[in-house]
DNA sequence: GGCGCTAATGTAACGCCGTTACATAGCCTC
DNA sequence: GAGGCTATGTAACGGCGTTACATTAGCGCC
């Protein structure tokens, strides 16, 4: 779309400031992008930035643009549709969680949903085979959708910061008879293991 | 713990700081919260604040804490485990639905799961009531908190901004033979529909 | 060449933010 | 009254997003 400058000194363009953009936070953080800073690290002026990419809002948005674009492809593997819709979510959250700037830019911009559509057209497909069209079909995707976004999204702020997030065992004057219990509610939250068995629940409901 | 300020002529004290930051918050946004305005609505100086409450991050501690103490009565309804499971499953939804300054500013402290300490003791009951214990009823609390958590945090960010999250109808190739699939998935997201359903799920799983 | 036109960059400022060094005032105890 | 502690106020620092404005570089054109 943006032809390649036609100004043969143009240090700086619409694509490279994206890219520096990403490469500040993907290094550092999403707090790490300010103007001032990369425009530092593009060795211009801060203006230019504004020239080339309107102002930060804007600048954010081509960044989540262009990172959706990265993953685009999507890849099924195992022998049953129960299998494969298995994977296919697995990988998706993988993917999402290797990407953990992706998920805080995206959670800015309300992206977070919209970039789920190849996943999508995925889904649809192995739904179809087994029979599962129409409505019934949206209604599971979307709900397999908003448990991989979800489950990404709350780990990742859960680690966030240094504070684990731990709850208090002194808390629970009702249960106290069951130490079991409380000794595995006041551990760290394992949610890898808590999103492969929403994920089986939700399946068990999906694919009978 | 803190006692009444011994001084007569305090304009200002802890405890104002943080209701008066509360109430800026709730009845405007997030970002609102900033020191100056809050001095402004105090009508004293910005450092008053830091002598009462040390900085921004320990202000933001306390509203948490002063709003999670708020809310830590559970009252159960339903004759039947499951059904009181339900309700208090519902019950917490609407009540962080209620308080959504409360779920980004818990989001902010890493406290979007300490939160849910009476919950999980009232959970507890239920499950006790139905057999489970021990290390399965943790995994049954832990799902079922991080489904109601997540529920929220991704329809409070996904209403947010003003666009409304849409995914465009005409990104899925693949699916072309199921329009009825297209329409429900180009629709909104009807995030209550998706909660109660993965509820079901979810119980279904764990109440056999 | 000189000219104007547009694209791109740079300078400097505005008003905001969180935070703090420092001075000042009120009140209590001695 | 003299200190001492509590509480408030003044003024500044550095950083933020953004913008008004001046400046430069390259282009076609006469």
């Amino acid at each position: 779309m943006s032809q390649p400058a036609k100004s043969a000194r143009d240090a700086i363009s619409h694509e490279v400031v994206v890219e520096t953009a990403i490469r500040l936070v993907e290094e550092n953080d999403l707090d790490a992008l300010t103007m001032r800073r990369l425009s530092a690290e593009l060795g211009t002026a801060v203006t230019s930035i504004y020239w080339h990419v309107g102002n930060r809002h804007a600048l954010v948005d081509l960044m989540v643009d262009k990172l959706l674009a990265d993953m685009r492809d999507v890849t099924v593997g195992g022998r049953t549709p129960r299998a494969r819709i298995t994977s296919l979510c697995k990988q998706w959250r993988d993917r999402l969680w290797d990407h953990p700037h992706l998920i805080a830019l995206a959670h800015e911009r309300n992206k977070t949903l919209a970039m789920f559509q190849p996943m999508q057209a995925a889904l649809a497909r192995e739904l179809h085979a087994v029979g599962l069209r129409g409505k019934a079909a949206a209604v599971a995707i979307r709900g397999l959708q908003l448990h991989v976004v979800s489950s990404v999204v709350i780990e990742r702020t859960a680690q966030r910061g240094p504070t684990t997030d731990a709850t208090d065992p002194t808390a629970w004057p009702a249960i106290t008879d069951d130490p079991e219990l409380i000794a595995a509610l006041s551990a760290q939250v394992d949610y890898r293991a808590a999103f492969d068995l929403t994920l089986e629940a939700l399946l068990d409901r999906f694919l009978g």
